[in-house]
DNA sequence: CGCTTATGATCAGTATACTTACGATAAGTA
DNA sequence: TACTTATCGTAAGTATACTGATCATAAGCG
């Protein structure tokens, strides 16, 4: 017999729930294997994207990586304060500020990527190695069909 | 030809990005299907564990769901400011403030589930009726496997 | 050129989540 | 009983994330 109140719901059946829990499981994993670094999953992200691409500026960067424009000024905020990245005005738009690391941040990017490596191994690590590659594949299906619903939905392609 | 800096790396490729994206989504999922009811994703976990237990102690509560105690106290704070939730002081020891719903949180409670089911069924959607089974398998996986790795680490059984 | 609209960035406010630290109480032990 | 250790709750500080508002600047248009 299951509990009789009309209210009953059993949190192990929601997949929000356990979406949450793996998110929260990602961040520790990642904040363990980059302890050295001090760099969180986020700003990492931030670090990669302008390695990847200098000279974007903050709005395009949000859109790359899924964030809301006002949450990205804090992390640049943060990751300016240390002396990782750079801000400065666009000669052709002065609403714009164009985003590069500085040497500093570029160095700390690549020490910070073997760990980062490590993280994103141990993520998956307990599912057999032949369900890995099929549940990254349904995670890309699942976001990218909602890809619209946060506020900064990432650019296609 | 890949990009030739050493410290070039795809985010598409990492599971932690995809992992964060979801959770984003499905959070806006939720808030979107539960807006009548004002309740975020972990005020309705919260009251929803309360509702199956009452009388559950905030330790308890927070091991049950996989949050911090810190955490715990904020959201049963602002429960009781909206008059959901009561905490009481417990007989035995003093320590231990004791959880329950108010006749208000319980009717909340119950109005708020119909909403809640309906974002559950919206973050699998994007999947085939036939994956959706497996993609929560996957997930309680990676989420039991690690569960040790979040500083609340949940209740076994 | 002036007006309207759109865009980039920031700020204020709210809500998770974590760490570390602390006060109160309880339990175990010499 | 006094001392030590453990536990429960809270508080301060940091870092995402969101909404909504505001400011500065651009762009489109009559």
């Amino acid at each position: 017999m299951k509990k009789s109140s009309a209210t009953f719901v059993d949190l192990e059946s929601l997949p929000g729930h356990h979406i949450r829990r793996l998110q929260q499981i990602a961040v520790a994993i990642f904040l363990q294997e980059t302890e050295a670094t001090g760099v969180t999953p986020v700003q990492y992200a931030a670090l990669q994207t302008v390695a990847n691409a200098p000279g974007t500026d903050q709005r395009t960067l949000a859109r790359s990586i899924g964030f809301d424009t006002s949450t990205i000024a804090g992390v640049v905020d943060r990751l300016e304060a240390r002396g990782l990245l750079q801000r400065s005005a666009s000669p052709e738009d002065r609403r714009v500020r164009l985003l590069a690391l500085t040497d500093e941040g570029q160095a700390l990017l690549g020490a910070a990527i073997p760990g980062m490596q490590r993280a994103q191994a141990r993520m998956l690590a307990p599912l057999p190695k032949a369900e890995r590659a099929e549940f990254m594949r349904m995670l890309r299906v699942l976001v990218t069909a909602n890809n619209e619903l946060s506020r900064a939905p990432r650019d296609e392609g």
